[in-house]
DNA sequence: GGGAGAAAAACCTTGCCCGTATTCTTAG
DNA sequence: CTAAGAATACGGGCAAGGTTTTTCTCCC
């Protein structure tokens, strides 16, 4: 209910070893500083997506607005991979969403030391000289709720958007249940 | 002083955690 | 930058545990 999904965050396997190194000389799109860090980051023309490769094959894109853009952009690297004629049977490979993160807005503005005491200080974390937010960890659900006084609020570490919502929708109700 | 055994110290391997990087929003 | 989440991987550092080596005690 009335969360946008601003990011998400995707994974999968290539099912074969990588040579990075040659990878990016041959590939334009593609980028590789194994000092810094040891995947290789492919941006792709016209897609917003990013997609990190490593030596193993696992992959992972991050930066979608939904689940279709992620697997849109995931097709579009297993094209590339197979022109390149790095990948032959692009088939067996798997690939799954991780993470949501999405943006959501509650009624009215918050007063976060209230609603701290109000949601449980076992299941929050509010310290405004470090993070104006307040951190939010339901004991049903892996995922974890950041509020703003404003009334802001930020949904992330779901596995799939119905457990996004479930958790917001969860959080209103407290919050109803705490007026 | 030398041999046996135990205790202590030194050494080395393993494992785990952290930082490194990416995305994105929120807001002091 | 601070905080949160998730996947991914690699080097470094520290701790812990195990093994080897050195030291020391006891007694003949």
């Amino acid at each position: 209910m009335n969360l946008e999904v601003v990011n998400a965050v995707g994974s999968g396997d290539l099912g074969i070893e990588i040579d990075l190194n040659r990878l990016a000389t041959d590939v334009k799109e593609v980028e590789f500083d194994p000092d810094k860090y040891p995947g290789a980051y492919v941006r792709l023309e016209g897609v917003e997506p990013l997609i990190t490769v490593y030596r193993t094959g696992k992959y992972i894109i991050t930066g979608s607005k939904s689940d279709e853009e992620a697997y849109s952009c995931r097709k579009q690297f297993l094209k590339l991979l197979t022109d390149e004629g790095v990948l032959g049977e692009p088939e067996d490979e798997w690939f799954s969403m991780q993470n949501y993160v999405c943006t959501g807005e509650l009624d009215q503005v918050q007063n976060l030391n209230a609603l701290a005491i109000g949601l449980g200080l076992e299941y929050t974390e509010y310290e405004p000289e470090q993070f104006p937010g307040l951190v939010f960890r339901p004991d049903d659900t892996p995922v974890v709720i950041l509020i703003f006084s404003s009334g802001k609020v930020v949904v992330t570490g779901a596995k799939d958007i119905d457990m996004a919502e479930e958790a917001f929708q969860s959080l209103k109700e407290d919050l109803d249940a705490l007026v």
